[in-house]
DNA sequence: TGCCTATATTGACAGATGTCGATGCGATCC
DNA sequence: GGATCGCATCGACATCTGTCAATATAGGCA
C-alpha cells in the first residue's frame, strides 16, 4: 500500500488519487488529467457495455471469447477495448490456460462513484443556498 | 416531472435514464450510448475542472470571467468546453445581464455516481464469491 | 447613437480515437 | 511435432475532438 499518506480509505486505485471531491476546492490539473483518464476509458459506449458485461457476468468475471458474442465488432477491436479499460485500472487480467479473464476492480468502480456522489451532495447544497 | 414510469428515484436527468446499473444486468446498447454521451463531456481534463471549479465556486455558481483565468485557453474554447457540459445535462445556463452563469445539476452528479456506486457494490460482491 | 464588455459562433487545422484485416504468440490437443 | 484455438499486436485508414483566430451577437453605459 502506498497510500497511506494521502488520508484516503483504502480501496485506491494505485497511481491515482483516490479521492477526489470535486466540490471541495478546485481539484488540481493533475487531479484532473488522472480522474479524466479513468473517466475517459468509461466513456465509450462499447466500453462501457464491456464493463457491465463483466460486472454481471457469472462470478463478476468473463473471458474476451464470452464478451465476443454481444458485438458487431472484431476480436482485434474488442481487445482493443479492454486493454483501454486494463491501462486505466478499471479491470483485472487473469489468464488462465488459454483463456484471459476480465474482472471488473471494486476500488475503481467506487473511486468513480465517490467523485460524483461528493459532487451530487455539493451541487444540492448548492441549491439551497 | 415526466420519469415517473421508469420507477427511478427522483432528479432523473431529463431524457436520459436515471438509473443505469451496470451490473444488475448488461446494460442494452442504447443505455450505454446515453451514459456514454454524459460521460464523455467530464472525461476531459479542462471540462473536469470547469466543473470543479464551478461546483467550488461561491453559490455553486460562476460565469464564463470567473472561470477564464483558471485556463491557459482562449475564451471560445472555455466557451465550446461549457457548451458540451450544457449539452450532455450536467450544467445549468443562467444568462444574467451581460453574465452568463453556469450552475452544476445536481440530478446528473447523482446519477453518474450511482451508476460506479452500484457497480462497486457488485463487484465487492463478486469478488466474495 | 455609438462604444465597450461578456459570451457565442464559425471555419480551419493538427492530433487523438475507433475500427479493420493481417499477423504473431502461447497454450492445448491429437 | 503439427494443427488448432484464444487472444494480442501491428499498420492503415476514416472520423472525431480540442484548439485557435476571426467574427458575430447582445447587453450595458455615456
Amino acid at each position: 500500500m502506498s497510500n497511506s499518506s494521502s488520508g484516503c480509505a483504502p480501496g485506491a486505485v494505485e497511481g491515482l488519487e483516490c479521492c477526489v471531491p470535486l466540490a471541495r476546492e478546485p481539484i488540481t490539473t493533475e487531479q484532473a488529467a488522472g480522474v479524466a483518464h479513468m473517466l475517459k476509458a468509461v466513456s465509450d459506449p462499447t466500453r462501457l457495455r464491456l464493463l457491465s458485461l463483466v460486472l454481471s457476468h457469472e462470478g463478476g468475471e468473463a473471458c474476451v471469447c464470452d464478451l465476443l458474442p454481444y458485438f458487431d465488432l472484431s476480436q482485434p477491436t474488442i481487445s482493443h477495448h479492454l486493454k483501454v479499460l486494463h491501462d486505466a485500472g478499471l479491470v483485472d487480467r487473469e489468464k488462465r490456460g488459454t483463456w484471459v479473464f476480465y474482472i471488473a476492480r471494486p476500488e475503481a468502480m467506487a473511486a468513480l462513484g465517490s467523485v460524483f456522489t461528493t459532487a451530487s451532495a455539493a451541487a444540492l447544497a448548492g441549491a439551497d443556498a
